[in-house]
DNA sequence: TGTTTTATTTCGGCGTCCAAAAAAATGTTG
DNA sequence: CAACATTTTTTTGGACGCCGAAATAAAACA
């Protein structure tokens, strides 16, 4: 309740409703649209011919006729996003390389294309260059000008500061305070922002399922390292900054193993891939974590090495799962989420780490505060991450570019110009 | 964004926001009113006059000149909310009694009452009763009638169910599930609700400054146990259920001393004024809880030999430190709140807590994450519970009743018989 | 007393919603 | 196959609430 309410709110907010419930369940007839909205016939007949007199809605094919048996009176026409009236690129980074995807307006993704390059010990203007010019290879070899892209959207781990489009701190790069986004600002114009790829991850939930997503959760992603997104009211915190949700940065037992952070026993440094080596390669629990990605060879052989009941392999397991556990049992305490999502590489394990899960969380917090809990496993790749980082961007383009008018928008360019 | 929005709403949302303006800065002018919320001259004076009419708001001698120099032109009239437009009463209930407060609509404390009991071992339904038969006196001496109070709220220290209007957990009662509100409904009429204690003193502290407490922030009370009012986004964070944030019983060390929830290494088993003496009086870490409230002088004496430099009472002081601190280091990590509020009576001894408590939130979390965040102590009086029960209160009439003009309400009750 | 200044109200226009009626597009049936 | 039934969509007219501009109100100033 923070603004002001008059015709532009109304029109705005009503526009964005179709918008979003065409995101959510695809084409739809204009009836549909007013039981999903609760607007009236009249209504949706005149906000979505606006919507298509300004290329943002498009009448379809209906391809799906409502199965059932042969309707009467005048058939459905379905009503569905332009793909053309906007573009959208989401870009991943991980150690090891940068994977980008440009999607249309609808969110199918038209075109791929990876780059190999080793970021750790990557000059940060170098990269920042190299980013925005495989974007506009990208766009290039798809004859998309970046006029019209929208937005673009990167997803890295660690912690982003949304507001500076930089990355105050991630395990990817060395350097702090990376700045990613204004080199593919200022080069191509296109409006940029960073954020977490946990989060991103939550993100495509949300997008997937809205119901089962929608309340409050919490989505985890074992892998390389430990990412939470944290989705509160059906929606992706991101904190004052856009830093928030640090799963694995959170501590577990003070005085523990060496994290990649520079503290001693967070979350990360007993569940993420290069822990549980370490745990299993001895009792070396406080050497130094690794700064390169971990082959994914050496994981299958950890997996077989405690599915065989090697000692130090399934100790490892039991480590990390009581850190997971009492992790979140910890985050319980103090949300009560209604839906725990374990997702990620590390989930491969999961039978060698859910017994001392969820003895943890039981030892962790009482009952009553977990009444409505689940808990549950999605077999996730990583291209989640890049779902959800087009997911994001489209609703950010909905929300501040298609819910106002074209005539609303050369207004408000009028003013920031006055 | 789920609503639709039409004529109906827009009058909602602008109703709220004049009154929000008032509730937070007084009496106020039509043009003052105009600058808070945007609206137009015309539209103030519009929206003003119906809420006149509606008995909500009234004129009030400025009783304040704006201090300056003599200002021409027409004097300002001050506008402010009717007191009489509706009552609300206020409850907290503490293991040895419950206190009772009945304010105006414009959140002045009209009359106390106190009523001792022991509540541990009460029967939940006679003390039901009596909580009804205490609103009902408080009313009767003070000539309100149950129809002219719009709301009553009840404050109490462990996990609330708001929808179910009943107190899953309490240390202030054996028994689990205690519904605290239906007799109070059924009885005289009123809404009334449960919530948890430390959740009010959040709601305080948005009342009285909300600028301060208005971004991300966690409010930590400190005395007989340990609660947590955690605010997000300006607003206080209920949870699904509203249950949530334990922080007195989120897990600090696994295996740690006896919580009076019944797990082991809760945070206020390290915290709480029981946990101190416990602590102090010698290496009885494992003994059970104390079910009774402890006494202020037992406390004060254990400050007293703190500060005289003995050693057991120094280190229970220290443990405490340490688990407060790693336990708001974890929930920096995420969060990343702006700001941390330390209040209740166990402030009194900081300066024995604060050395530790600091050392431990760096070790547990990295710089990265607590940049801009401050940490506060608030000296509260637990009279920051009822104020909090009250402003919760009255904001929640001003959304549900005063929002609604009188024939859009009419229109409603229509429906719902229908 | 007239002028200036500031606050508030009145008036006419605008945008968006809705209900009801009309139009469109198809299946059903005698 | 023409009239009817059914469902979707559009059109029309009215309501509501906001706003800008002009008018009015109430004071200080000169």
């Amino acid at each position: 309740m923070r603004e002001k309410a008059d015709s532009d709110l109304v029109r705005r907010q009503n526009r964005l409703l179709l918008l979003e419930a065409l995101r959510q369940h695809g084409s739809l007839a204009r009836v549909e649209m007013g039981r999903h909205t609760g607007l009236s016939p009249a209504s949706i007949t005149s906000i979505s011919s606006q919507l298509i007199a300004d290329g943002i809605l498009e009448e379809v094919q209906g391809p799906l006729a409502p199965a059932g048996p042969l309707r009467r009176g005048r058939p459905l026409t379905q009503l569905d996003i332009n793909p053309k009236s906007a573009h959208v690129v989401a870009v991943k980074i991980s150690i090891d390389g940068i994977e980008l995807a440009l999607a249309d307006g609808r969110g199918a993704i038209l075109a791929r294309r990876t780059a190999r390059t080793q970021t750790y010990a990557a000059d940060p203007r170098a990269f920042a260059e190299l980013l925005a010019q495989e974007i506009e290879a990208l766009l290039a070899r798809n004859r998309i000008p970046a006029k019209r892209v929208a937005r673009a959207g990167i997803a890295v781990q660690g912690v982003a500061d949304s507001k500076a489009g930089t990355l105050v701190w991630s395990p990817a790069f060395r350097t702090r305070n990376v700045d990613v986004t204004s080199a593919v600002r200022e080069r191509l114009g296109i409006p940029c922002t960073v954020a977490n790829d946990a989060n991103m991850i939550a993100e495509a939930l949300i997008g997937t399922d809205r119901k089962r997503y929608g309340g409050t959760a919490l989505v985890v992603f074992i892998g390389y390292g430990v990412g939470m997104g944290l989705i509160i009211n059906g929606q992706v915190y991101h904190g004052p900054t856009g830093a928030a949700a640090e799963f694995g940065h959170m501590n577990h037992l003070p005085g523990g193993p060496l994290c990649r952070c520079g503290r001693r026993g967070c979350v990360e440094a007993y569940v993420a891939d290069y822990s549980l080596l370490r745990w299993a390669s001895g009792e070396a629990a406080h050497q130094p974590p690794s700064v390169t990605a971990v082959p994914e060879e050496d994981m299958l052989a950890l997996e077989a090495a405690a599915r065989a009941g090697e000692v130090h392999a399934r100790e490892a397991y039991a480590k990390a799962g009581e850190a997971l556990g009492f992790g979140l049992a910890r985050l319980i305490a103090i949300l009560t989420p209604s839906r725990i999502v374990l997702a990620g590489p590390g989930t491969r394990a999961m039978e060698l780490i859910a017994p001392h899960l969820h003895r943890a969380i039981e030892e962790g917090v009482v009952d009553e505060l977990r009444r409505n809990l689940e808990v549950e496993t999605v077999p996730i790749g990583t291209d989640m991450i890049i779902k959800g980082t087009i997911d994001r961007a489209l609703r950010h383009v909905d929300r501040e570019i298609f819910a106002y008018g074209p005539l609303a928008r050369r207004a408000r360019e009028l003013e920031h110009i006055a």
